[in-house]
DNA sequence: GCCAACGTTGGC
DNA sequence: GCCAACGTTGGC
């Protein structure tokens, strides 16, 4: 069954439109466990993402992606000179694992955060709504998908 | 194993 | 730029 995704990243580093400039981009820098392990232990794939935009003026979904690869280990974790390098992660041992994520589509206009509280009833319980949330690697069920994509 | 201090995320 | 919420670290 396929699975469903939602993955932040700010739009001033990356954005939905860096992506579509790339086409395929490894997911680096993810420091948290619980996003790690979404992406090491049940991404698949051909899974869909919802591209969100946060920390900017409109946060919300910019587009839609897709799961590009298995999980790997995360290259920037081993990189001195990267502000994503973990010196307490060993090589024969990585901590920190991503996926590559491929361009499918941009939104005609972002599907705001706001909007989203807007729908909170008919998404149900979804992490992203929730009080103080911060992971940037989550889950959405495909109702959730089906009905962000209705509000585009 | 507790918990205070610290660092980070991300909306506003 | 502020700050609430949260995760991690490290002393004890």
């Amino acid at each position: 069954m396929k699975q469903y995704w939602l993955m932040k990243s700010e739009p001033e580093e990356f954005s939905i439109d860096s992506l579509k400039k790339v086409g395929t981009e490894p997911w680096t820098g993810v420091r948290n466990y619980q996003a790690r392990n979404f992406m090491m232990k049940s991404m698949k794939v051909g899974d869909g993402v919802l591209f969100y935009h946060s920390n900017c003026e409109v946060p919300g979904v910019a587009g839609l992606a897709e799961v590009a690869s298995e999980a790997y280990p995360d290259p920037t974790q081993f990189k001195k000179k990267s502000d994503y390098y973990d010196p307490a992660s060993k090589p024969e041992e990585p901590r920190w694992w991503l996926v590559d994520v491929a361009f499918k589509r941009k939104f005609k206009r972002v599907v705001s955060l706001e909007q989203l509280r807007g729908e909170a009833e008919a998404l149900g319980e979804f992490a992203l709504l929730q009080r103080g949330n911060r992971l940037s690697v989550l889950p959405v069920t495909a109702a959730q998908y089906a009905h962000i994509l209705s509000l585009e």
